[in-house]
DNA sequence: AAACTGTTCAACCGCCAGTGG
DNA sequence: CCCACTGGCGGTTGAACAGTT
């Protein structure tokens, strides 16, 4: 076959880009926009490859990106979106403004998956290593089903953003600010010099579950029953990532729009994330004990998903509701079995048992990673 | 101070899906 | 429908840097 290359080789330079190159296409883009990536090159003045000049610009020259040490929120985030999309960091990071699919990628080999590990959980399971010899065949399938299910949902969420954003685009006009944080390609195109972008806003995984509608649900927000318009998704989420990632663990809600809004996720509400971190301390041990007992997840929760999507080959309301119940239940989770913070069990229709055993997991999880630091005795 | 080892992260590569002629 | 082209994605690499011996 021999598809072309993106660019001839010949005369085409590799390696670190210098100051000069980045101005150059700096000044390019904010002048003209980047049209087709292969014809800017010459016109820019480079002796790159286009594909060379976007990964510059996306991941690095962009005004609207985020450098530096990843946040507490932030590494949360990750960890949870992983466990739910496995290693598609391009949606992961549609719910981290700022940051860029690489980083997050590179932030996750570098230190998650090691800490994950360490800790014995595996990072692409998100699972005690030893799990697999406590789980019979039935769990191992459930677990593949609701994983297979996962993918499903986020594929699904990520075609329906597609086509938000064409009909943003072609409908011309418009506030663009969530697109634009979470969509680089589209701020560039619709505008040669950069906007700021303003507070995070981001798809919500969890919030388009609950909001859409599509899966026969109330609307979390009360009225929003889109079906499958993005106005229900984007349109209609302020606060995107914070169900997510909110306070989980102290028992502090967070504003949400706060934990993204800014560039510094480290105080929320009063509370540092020094202070929050040192609380995740306190519970550590007991976390530690119970991370493997506590693991009904994939049994319960798949199979449930079993149930509802051999019928309809899609999850029905039942499963989505308890998967986002699932998630969303990792901001106030030491509540349950800390009993340290002043949670006030609002909504979620929580108390089962189910949801106890989900939340425990989770909760290990994420207590764990974010309670050790690279000094832990853990290491 | 030098040699060695480990870590980080920018950049590259190959593949794939979408699109338009 | 086919094909060429483009942009995007995820995996991998390797230079630079940091830490240790």
């Amino acid at each position: 076959m021999g598809r072309s290359p993106c660019c001839d080789k010949i005369g085409v330079k590799k390696g670190p880009w210098t100051p000069e190159e980045d101005e150059k296409l700096l000044a390019y883009i904010q002048q003209y926009g980047h049209g087709s990536w292969r014809a800017l090159p010459p016109k820019a003045g480079l002796q790159r490859c286009g594909k060379s000049c976007r990964l510059r610009w996306t991941n690095y020259l962009r005004p609207d990106i985020k450098r530096g040490k990843f946040s507490f929120q932030e590494e949360q985030t990750i960890i949870q979106l992983h466990a739910l999309l496995g290693n598609r960091w391009s949606a992961i990071a549609t719910h981290l403004p700022k940051r860029t699919d690489n980083e997050i990628k590179n932030y996750w080999n570098t230190h998650l998956k090691k800490r994950l590990a360490k800790m014995g959980i595996d990072p692409v399971t998100h699972r005690p290593k030893n799990d697999t010899l406590l789980s019979g065949d039935g769990q191992s399938k459930n677990a593949a089903n609701l994983s297979h299910i996962a993918q499903w949902e986020s594929a699904r969420l990520e075609a329906e953003a597609r086509l938000a954003r064409q009909s943003k685009l072609s409908s011309g006009a418009g506030s663009v600010n969530s697109f634009q944080a979470q969509s680089p390609e589209f701020a560039s195109t619709s505008s040669p010099i950069h906007k700021p972008v303003g507070p995070g806003r981001c798809l919500d995984v969890l919030k388009a579950w609950t909001s859409t509608g599509v899966w026969g649900q109330t609307s979390e927000a009360g009225a929003v029953n889109s079906g499958l318009s993005m106005r229900g998704v984007a349109g209609e989420l302020e606060s995107s990532t914070s169900t997510l990632s909110s306070a989980a663990g102290v028992g502090v809600r967070e504003n949400s729009s706060a934990a993204f809004a800014g560039n510094s996720c480290d105080v929320d509400g009063g509370v540092t994330k020094e202070e929050r971190e040192e609380e995740y301390w306190k519970y550590l041990p007991e976390q530690r004990n119970g991370i493997r007992s506590s693991f009904p997840f994939t049994s319960v929760l798949a199979t449930e998903s079993i149930r509802s999507s051999t019928s309809e080959h899609v999850p029905c309301g039942n499963f989505v509701e308890k998967f986002t119940d699932l998630l969303l239940s990792t901001d106030r989770h030491l509540s349950d079995d800390g009993g340290e913070s002043d949670d006030n069990g609002s909504g979620s229709g929580g108390g089962s048992d189910y949801n106890e055993d989900n939340k425990n997991y989770w909760n290990s999880i994420l207590n764990l990673v974010n309670s050790s630091p690279s000094g832990s005795p853990i290491f």
